[in-house]
RNA sequence: GCCGCCGUAGCUCAGUGGUAGAGCGCAUCCUUGGUAAGGCUGAGGUCCGGAGUUCAAUCCUCCGCGGCGGCACCA
């Protein structure tokens, strides 16, 4: 007996792999090709076991398609731009570029503690100018083309930190970072034109059957997609000007309509507010509103009411009133609506609050006319159309079109399609991104750098000790000289959102190295990516703007998909209890001891003895202190044991709860594996088992369909549950008299079945069953369907549906020989005694129901 | 408010239109030369509640209750 020592034997056997270089990709070969990628991290400089479970299962893939005979892509880099260096910076006085370059490190060494089967020298890291400087260069085509503009626009502006956050970074209306309330401000802000690929995205969703459904829900609803009509009111009295457009998805409402409302920043608000100080206040104090989701959600509807009138289009004796209004979007349609209260909750709340008019248009089915009224809750239902003239008696779509067609023929509107995408702000004034690479001048304006400028390196030095951006403090960073007119012109300072770094890197994976941003033989032969494993947190924006950038650049020629990710899986978060002194101090699961007395668990301070509160089991997080990094683990167990825990006992898209009671189990199992390899022989002296030796057999070429099949439909928690039996059935043989050829086979199938979950384990038992090479170069198991299938079933026989017994009868025996059989059983027989069988049901090798009274 | 997911043993969670499961915990016993342990055996369930479909429902449908997540004035 040889006790397994995972300490010695993980790190030989990752020396071996690196030395045999097993895990490098090369493209082409007779092989098919597989892209397995998981979301690469920032470089925070520590690991945690959620990371773990994040590439370990891309691990398990990886390691299954190459078994399977594909030419396996599994790479790794480094989202290595972001807040975390600066504040860093900020806290510490250290340089952003050594400290993130110094996590890298870090983390690179702990990743490979893993063990997982990654190509390490397909490397990257954003923040390396080799990567961020052909990010400049494609940004540069992108703006040739149009899909980069500069505009005006409404942005969260933190005013401590002196720079704009994105929506998810502003919390009750504060910055994140600052606390400072967040105001509303007009700024020239960098975008990206994802909205001309809102089509295309949308239909894109259509093709991605390998992704959750959820997903491509979310990013449908993102989209927001929209039928209507956008049509132009004209303007009593033609001043200030001649007409108004709105746009409504509910044109067969028109003759409902008692009022226009435009948003507070639409022009014709501002051009008063410009003529009058009473509407300049009015938008001021709408603005000064909060931006937080609960203060949007429980605003009150507020309106000013401009005095302009407008000709209602299909009935020019009525004359609606035009209001500003602060629950109209700017950024939404033509950021003009008309009002239709009666069938608008909206609209109905801001007509009672100013005494606007309500009329039913669309009567509910079975409704009178004459009766119907509409109250505190508007009719949104099905129903046909009342009260409006040539519209009236149309069901709601007829009407709607009817009304679309009206509008066209007399050109004062037509049908159109609206987005809720919204072009994508890329601007962010940070010292810690890529250089935007444009060049203002005075006299030339706009310009892009040269390209042979690039790629636009950014400083060292950069003072990040106050708030702002240091790249526009920096002394001598941004004066340069105008490319068109050789006068003296400054570089632009702001650098781009870290999710542009993010939305092309899986494209620059295949050659890493390359002159070009994208090697297009080397992208063409590896893309799209087979399968993506990463958080649901990205459900969205990542995933829709790498899908963006990837149809952007394969219009600019660079690549040949238009899909990025083939196939996607969100995996669930790693949780653990949380502890707590009665302080209320966070304590870390290394510092408390939790003690089980009779089924009841407390914990202790291992420091103080005082008794500590057990908190639910929640995200990892480091103000929590509830995070377990992977390397306390391996210190113990190994990092094979932390692999199989985190795969195994929850399914992968759900959470899975870190208890040291569970490693323990992973590592038993581990141990009870290894006893199988380590103790190959056979009971001595006794006479063959042919009974027992097929049992294993059995065994053994069921796990191996089992294994496979699950690990194929991502259920990786039922694989290893595989494992346990197919190990409790070789513990069993051991004492049985197999024969030992069979022996030989179940082990070498355990071996290459394990290599994907416990990967050093694998190999060292496979070394020693007394083979050569590396489990990680095997093929994958394969297995004999006669000896999966059994020849003989047992078939629970109920009576009125409850389960009285069982019979066995061959695989696949007729309704009555199993009938038969039935009547043969005597303590069936005796139940039936004095019933009436009134039905007889059999379902072919699984169950028997005999109906009977 | 809208959309989605979840509710099964003390805990964490699998699973299936047809015999209710695993790990941990708990109890009993064995081993003490696999010992920073190992093994045998066992107890423990209203499969959230109600109705429906079915020969048969934990599973499908509908209505509730509870928890979690996403979106949210998108005209």
């Amino acid at each position: 007996m040889v006790r397994y020592n995972p300490k010695e034997v993980e790190p030989k056997w990752r020396a071996a792999w690196d030395a045999a270089g097993v895990f490098k990709a090369e493209a082409g070969g007779d092989r098919p090709k597989y892209y397995m990628l998981e979301m690469f991290p920032y470089p925070s400089g520590s690991l945690h076991v959620g990371h773990a479970r994040n590439y370990a299962m891309g691990d398990v893939v990886a390691r299954f398609k190459r078994a399977r005979g594909f030419n396996v892509l599994h790479p790794m880099g480094w989202d290595a731009f972001g807040l975390p260096a600066e504040n860093a910076a900020a806290e510490r006085g250290v340089d952003p570029a050594a400290w993130t370059w110094d996590n890298i490190a870090k983390m690179r060494d702990e990743l490979k503690r893993l063990g997982l089967s990654l190509d390490w020298s397909k490397e990257l890291a954003t923040c390396d100018p080799a990567y961020y400087g052909r990010q400049q260069a494609w940004f540069l085509k992108l703006l040739e083309r149009g899909l980069v503009y500069r505009k005006e626009g409404l942005v969260n502006w933190d005013p401590v930190d002196m720079t704009v956050l994105a929506n998810e970074q502003v919390i009750d209306g504060r910055g994140w970072r600052s606390g400072a309330l967040v105001e509303r401000r007009k700024l020239t802000q960098w975008f990206l034109r994802i909205t001309q690929y809102a089509e295309a995205l949308l239909d894109g969703l259509q093709t991605l059957d390998r992704w959750p459904d959820k997903v491509r829900l979310m990013q449908e609803n993102w989209i927001g997609k929209s039928q209507g009509l956008k049509l132009t009111f004209e303007i009593v009295g033609g001043e200030p000007v001649a007409g108004l457009q709105v746009y409504t998805t509910r044109p067969d409402t028109l003759f409902g309509a008692s009022f226009l409302a435009v948003a507070p920043d639409h022009p014709l608000a501002e051009a008063m507010a410009a003529a009058d100080p009473a509407v300049a206040d009015f938008i001021a104090q709408v603005r000064r509103g909060g931006t937080s989701e609960a203060e949007i959600e429980t605003a009150e509807k507020l309106g000013w009411n401009t005095g302009l009138k407008a000709y209602h289009p299909f009935d020019k004796q009525r004359e609606l009133p035009i209001w500003i209004a602060n629950f109209v979007l700017m950024d939404y349609g033509v950021g003009a609506i008309f009002g239709c209260p009666a069938h608008d909750q909206r609209d109905l709340d801001f007509a009672r609050k100013y005494g606007l008019a309500v009329l039913p248009v669309v009567l509910p089915p079975g409704g009178d006319p004459a009766l119907f009224h509409v109250k505190q809750e508007a009719y949104v239902g099905a129903g046909r159309i009342f009260n409006s003239s040539f519209l009236d008696g149309l069901e709601i779509e007829a009407a709607k079109s009817a009304a679309v067609a009206r509008a066209e023929a007399e050109g004062i509107g037509q049908g159109a399609t609206v987005y809720r995408l919204r072009d994508w702000g890329v601007a962010r004034q940070r010292g810690w991104g890529c250089p935007i690479p444009i060049i203002h001048c005075q006299a030339c304006g706009v310009t892009p750098a040269p390209t042979e400028q690039l790629p636009i390196v950014l400083p060292s030095g950069l003072d990040f000790s106050k708030p702002g951006n240091p790249l526009a403090r920096h002394p001598t960073w941004k004066h340069t000289t105008c490319p068109t007119c050789g006068g003296p012109a400054e570089r632009e300072t702001d650098t781009l959102d870290t999710f542009v770094d993010s939305s092309w890197y899986f494209a620059r994976f295949p050659n890493p190295n390359s002159e070009d941003a994208i090697d297009k033989a080397a992208a063409d032969y590896w893309l799209p990516v087979d399968q993506y494993i990463g958080g649901v947190e990205h459900a969205v924006l990542h995933l829709l703007y790498a899908r963006f950038v990837t149809r952007a650049l394969a219009d600019e020629g660079m690549l040949s998909v238009k899909e990025p990710f083939a196939g996607l899986f969100t995996q669930g978060m790693v949780t653990h209890e949380t502890y707590r002194r009665a302080s209320g101090e966070w304590l870390e699961p290394g510092a408390v001891e939790v003690r089980n007395d009779g089924g009841q668990r407390h914990g202790v301070a291992i420091d103080t003895g005082e008794p500590i509160l057990i908190g639910e089991a929640e995200k990892m997080s480091k103000s929590k202190r509830n995070v377990v990094a992977p390397a306390d683990i391996a210190d113990v167990y190994g990092v094979d044991a932390a692999r199989l825990f985190v795969l195994s006992d929850s399914p992968p898209d759900r959470d899975v709860q870190w208890t040291s009671a569970g490693v323990e189990g992973a590592w038993r199992l581990i141990n009870r594996i290894w006893a199988e390899f380590d103790e190959p022989g056979v009971a001595d002296g006794q006479q063959e088992d042919a009974a027992a030796t097929l049992a294993l057999r059995r065994g053994a070429h069921r796990a191996a369909k089992a294994v496979t099949e699950t690990i194929e439909g991502f259920r990786f928690n039922s694989a290893v549950a595989r494992l346990y039996e197919f190990v409790a059935i070789l513990r069993t043989s051991r004492t049985a008299a197999c024969a030992p050829e069979a022996r030989a086979e179940a082990l070498s199938i355990l071996a290459r079945l394990v290599a994907p979950f416990a990967p050093h384990l694998a190999e060292e038992g496979w070394r020693r069953l007394g083979n050569g090479g590396m489990v990680a170069l095997e093929p994958w198991p394969t297995w004999d369907a006669g000896l999966v299938e059994d020849e003989m079933r047992v078939l629970p026989v109920q009576i009125n549906g409850k389960r009285r017994g069982e019979v066995r009868a061959p695989a696949g025996a007729a309704s009555h020989d199993v009938e038969a059989l039935v009547y043969a059983n005597e303590e069936i027989a005796t139940r039936l005694e004095g019933l009436t069988v009134r039905k007889f049901i059999v379902v072919t090798d699984r169950i028997v129901n005999v109906v009977a009274d």
